[in-house]
DNA sequence: TTGTTTTCTGCGTTTTTTTGCAGAAATTCA
DNA sequence: TGAATTTCTGCAAAAAAACGCAGAAAACAA
């Protein structure tokens, strides 16, 4: 068995039963205990697990313990009021989920009317906050780890929605390779705002630029807008603004 | 079972007790007193719990949250407790809003493997705590103040589900008049989950017992279970048992 | 292909963690 | 006060983890 098998086969098991024990994997398989612990140490590392004395937990098992520091908020802070003066009165907005999201419903003008439509559930929290803002929430499974709703029943139903606006957050982004993410039913929803939206807007920290995940949600030339926290004239833009992104 | 394990089973019910005994956790998961001991100390020093003298207390206990109806939460918690029993693995259940669904939420057994659908945004959070459980979000417009989406759409959807058990929170209930609410939204999408639920109960704390609304769900008669703080033959639930409605 | 480099894996040894136990000390309660 | 219970302390055994190493396997380059 190889190793990519056996680290597959052990997240599997890992999300199926919320725990493994190390002996008992290492039986299974039927390679030593000490190679077990390094792929548990591996999928750790990757935040894929939770390794403990014995064996591993599933990650939903202790999530509400897990770290809430928001990263960089001043980044996501700047980032967000420069999106704001996208949004204008009236409009139909479409969000992902994330921090950065959650950073720019935060800083929406009190008198912004306007309707938001999320799959985030902390988004259409912040939004409810707003007294002048309509929220949408797009329903169907729920996502555990980003409390978005993913699945076919919330792809047609924002298939189904004309969005002046539609916010894309968390994203690795590369002028070659496009937008990418590495989860599967994130891309699915992501790739139904942007067939959607008449306007694609692209919020990620500069840390994000120039990097790609596994999985293409859409080419650098379908974004219409990318706003991260560096000024325009940054030098590390400039292949975007190439690529015919207006950069904010 | 691993140390983690453990330690979120001890966690666990202490939130929900509020009080533990060493003896009876040793008792419980079979391990020695020192073990148990041992382990109350490493959750005390992460400040989650309160170790006192033969056991350990919950830490909102000792915060003094005044601002808090601490006396409305125990008798949320009892009626939550007593909810749980009613279901099962495998089962579709469907739940409206509330703080006494969020307690039903908190208190659902780890191992439970189910289907929740819910147009609680609060709720679904809570839901989504279990690695177990299966959480589908009904979407629509939010209502802000009760964070829970409503209209015609979501009303669509719940009617197409077929569920086994439907949790009706946050209601006032009369033996003449019935179920009856006062936000016109809600009733909507209460009666859309009573017509299609097998099997309709109602958590109401005994204040809200014989009391009326001005909008009406639905006639005392379709409801099947009503779960109370009080025992099921306090004086007061006999006219609901009259109606041939269940009391627990 | 062949040779080189890197990665992977298992094994023996050492170190750390976990757990239970016994006896002394402390605490509780009548 | 005094008896019962709980806690603390040190200790020892068992289990798991860490470490270094060497051979095997895989990837890479010429």
């Amino acid at each position: 068995m190889l190793k990519e098998e056996r680290l597959a086969y052990i997240l599997h098991q890992v999300n199926l039963h919320n725990k493994v024990l190390s002996s008992h994997l290492s039986e299974q398989i039927q390679v030593s205990e000490d190679t077990i612990r390094r792929d548990l140490a591996e999928l750790a590392l990757e935040g894929k697990i939770i390794k403990v004395h014995g064996g591993a937990l599933s990650n939903s098992f202790h999530q509400g313990i897990a770290s809430q520091d928001v990263y960089a908020v001043e980044d996501k802070k700047t980032i967000a009021l420069k999106a704001v003066q996208l949004i204008h009165d009236g409009m139909f907005v479409l969000t992902t989920g994330g921090t950065t999201i959650a950073e720019l419903a935060r800083v929406l003008p009190r008198d912004l009317q306007a309707t938001f439509i999320t799959v985030s559930l902390p988004a259409a929290f912040e939004y409810a906050n707003h007294p002048n803002i309509e929220v949408i929430v797009i329903g169907d499974k729920l996502s555990k780890g980003s409390k978005i709703t993913v699945g076919g029943e919330a792809i047609s139903k924002i298939k189904m929605i004309k969005a002046d606006l539609c916010f894309l957050g968390n994203n690795a982004i590369d002028a070659e390779d496009g937008l990418t993410d590495n989860d599967w039913d994130v891309v699915q929803v992501k790739r139904a705002m942007i067939s959607t939206a008449k306007k694609v807007v692209v919020l990620s920290i500069s840390e994000k630029i120039d990097t790609s995940e596994q999985l293409k949600i859409c080419d650098a030339e379908e974004i219409d807008v990318l706003i991260t926290e560096l000024p325009p004239d940054s030098k590390k833009l400039q292949p975007y603004k190439k690529k015919g992104i207006q950069i904010l």
